[in-house]
DNA sequence: GGGCAGTTTTCGGCACGCCTAAAAATCTTA
DNA sequence: TAAGATTTTTAGGCGTGCCGAAAACTGCCC
């Protein structure tokens, strides 16, 4: 049986870039609508209307005229690949080039385009095959398995609650920063001592320190047991 | 004192493709002709032509109409700055990933164009600023100095000759392999027993071991002292 | 110095990925 | 359910990078 050939082989850097928002995007019940991508990639409505041809036309799309695209099976493999090879690339340039969670994204946007399933497997293996990238977010296996992310805010906490970060959104580096600097690291141990009023900070214990979790950044970090 | 910004922001790989092999085929008297550059990057003399036009405009290369291109004193500090990023990258596949000298090059290719600033600096602290690439080619420092590759070819030495493998062609990966295979490392000590003759292989002795060389490798193997 | 070979540039065209404007389809709601 | 609002698609255009064919230029040789 021949080792099957990169699923991303011969897709240009636009396309996967549609497919991986498509995956983003695709918890919208019945395949995402045009404008919704369109304003994911701060592209144009018929921009992402004629790659939803294209991508038809690959197979890796479904599309509903005037309706909505969905991704193909194929297609949903395509995504995970893209997805696994930013992860891996996010958690090789913090373990190994010593960078800050803030600052992977742009990089491993750029990189996960071009490597090679060869670099992707000497990264994975340098980095003794994580499960989880910078951000607590599951890095998928190489047959496509992916667990699902960590999904409680720790806006949804009540007083009193004992919890642990498991995750922070990576949508925005700016605010990934500013988490850092509070010390809510992945790991940390937190007690929630007072919820949000009024839109106001959350209260926390960080192991001494008692600190003030401003709500937009709160909303950012995600949390377990 | 402003840090300069990158040299090569806002080229386009191609352009950056093309910036690299005029300097790499500058040695030309005086310019680079669109149909040897046309050659090199296997695409159309129209092609070049079109883009010793752009390029022009951009500065980065001075074209004498009907005549042929050169790169000017910035497109030379862009070219340096490709082989700077190309070199070091290299030398990151192989030491850091476990890569050998003939399956580099070609990741790197791709590579070179995506990454950051940080990310050379990164990789190159990482390898303790090496000076030399994995086939023993020079890499620029960060300013820009770049010092000559060794150029005696093995097939230039005499019966006799004791000397030092320096530096190897990287332009085709099999020979590379094989080269490597045979023994020829970088550094690797070699007496010449007999020069070629009849374009036949030159002998050898590589430590204990005896070994003929093909012509066509050894044409690929640079030695000093 | 004139012709001719070979090279270089111009011209017209194609695919890609993007855009705006206009047309078509769908949704909403009175 | 029919008109108006919204969304999506089509149409036409632009820049990039590539091509082949044809025109323009250079240089060499008689």
């Amino acid at each position: 049986m021949p080792k099957t050939a990169r699923l991303t082989s011969s897709l240009s850097s636009s396309q996967e870039d549609y497919v991986k928002a498509l995956y983003k995007l695709r918890h919208t019940g019945h395949g995402v609508s045009t404008s919704e991508l369109a304003e994911h990639l701060h592209v144009s409505a018929p921009s992402v209307s004629e790659m939803f041809g294209k991508l038809a036309a690959l197979g890796l799309v479904s599309h509903d005229r005037y309706r909505g695209a969905e991704l193909t099976e194929r297609g949903e493999a395509v995504a995970v690949e893209m997805i696994r090879h930013h992860r891996l690339l996010e958690m090789y340039l913090v373990k190994a080039l010593g960078y800050s969670w803030d600052e992977v994204h742009e990089e491993a946007e750029r990189l996960e385009h071009v490597i090679s399933e060869q670099f992707e497997e000497r990264i994975a293996a340098a980095l003794g095959r994580p499960r989880r990238d910078p951000h607590g977010d599951p890095i998928p296996s190489e047959r496509g398995d992916l667990e699902e992310s960590p999904h409680t805010p720790l806006t949804a906490c009540a007083a009193g609650d004992l919890v642990r970060v498991r995750r922070v959104s990576d949508s925005d580096p700016d605010k990934l920063r500013a988490i850092g600097e509070l010390g809510l690291q992945l790991g940390a141990d937190v007690e929630v001592l007072e919820p949000s009023r009024y839109e106001g900070p959350i209260t926390v214990r960080l192991g001494r320190r008692l600190r003030q979790i401003p709500l937009g950044l709160a909303r950012e970090v995600f949390v377990g047991d």
